[in-house]
DNA sequence: AATATTAGTATACTTAAGTATAGTTGAATT
DNA sequence: AATTCAACTATACTTAAGTATACTAATATT
């Protein structure tokens, strides 16, 4: 059932990995994040509807929500310079990529469920 | 590049999918989470063992921690009645599999820093 | 001229997450 | 009998994350 792991196949995940797991986690975990970016898997939008969209959110994790993500790589934000001066949110190429990560974490989270229910 | 997606599939993502991801991200989110089903991905091992293997993790924590994922089903605890007791922790069957969500996030941090370098 | 709207910022505060350090229990070793 | 080891627990503290509430700047509307 359980076997001890040869040491190489430890050492053969690399920094690089680790690394590469902590920037998807830093893009996934707190509050707010998650409801951020499903908001803009359909379609930009502007603060007002992100606000609007996620209720309970204050414009001040809003702002610095989207100031995270976006220097992360995760959201585009776009002025446009009419009048009245319209700002859009959207999601970048890797920020509309993370629905993998997402459905990975779905396909996890359910049979982790089936899983527990039926050892209980 | 963008387009508004249909409101039906918007409201095709259920609360069941929002429950599963959330489910995943509480057992990886933390600052010690993921050393410690790291370090139990390479077979079981006792409190001790984690403690040496993962540099500045404090006793308390890791004992938060190791229950906490031991209340989630992911980790299990087993007391061997020997003299001296021996206890041994290790993942559960779905401890193991999150190595699949971990992949898919390997996969879009590695392909996220090519893509956000290519952009520079 | 007063009011509303968008896209936020500022300040003060509370709660949650993590750290530091010491102590406990029970058996084993010297 | 005193010391050591494993597997923790207890108490107090600091730092990070999130909340509450009010405010601002630029334009538009009534």
């Amino acid at each position: 059932m359980s076997e001890v792991k040869d040491i190489s196949t430890v050492k053969a995940c690399p920094r690089q990995f680790v690394l590469a797991i902590n920037d998807t986690l830093n893009v996934l975990s707190g509050k707010w994040k998650l409801p951020i970016i499903a908001s803009l898997l359909y379609g930009k939008s502007r603060f007002k509807d992100i606000q609007e969209n996620i209720e309970k959110i204050t414009p001040r994790m809003l702002s610095k929500e989207l100031k995270d993500l976006e220097m992360n790589g995760v959201v585009k934000r776009t002025v446009y310079d009419s009048t009245p001066i319209l700002i859009e949110y959207s999601l970048t190429k890797s920020g509309e990529d993370i629905l993998k990560v997402l459905d990975a974490m779905v396909d996890w989270g359910i049979a982790h469920r089936t899983e527990t229910l039926s050892n209980a």
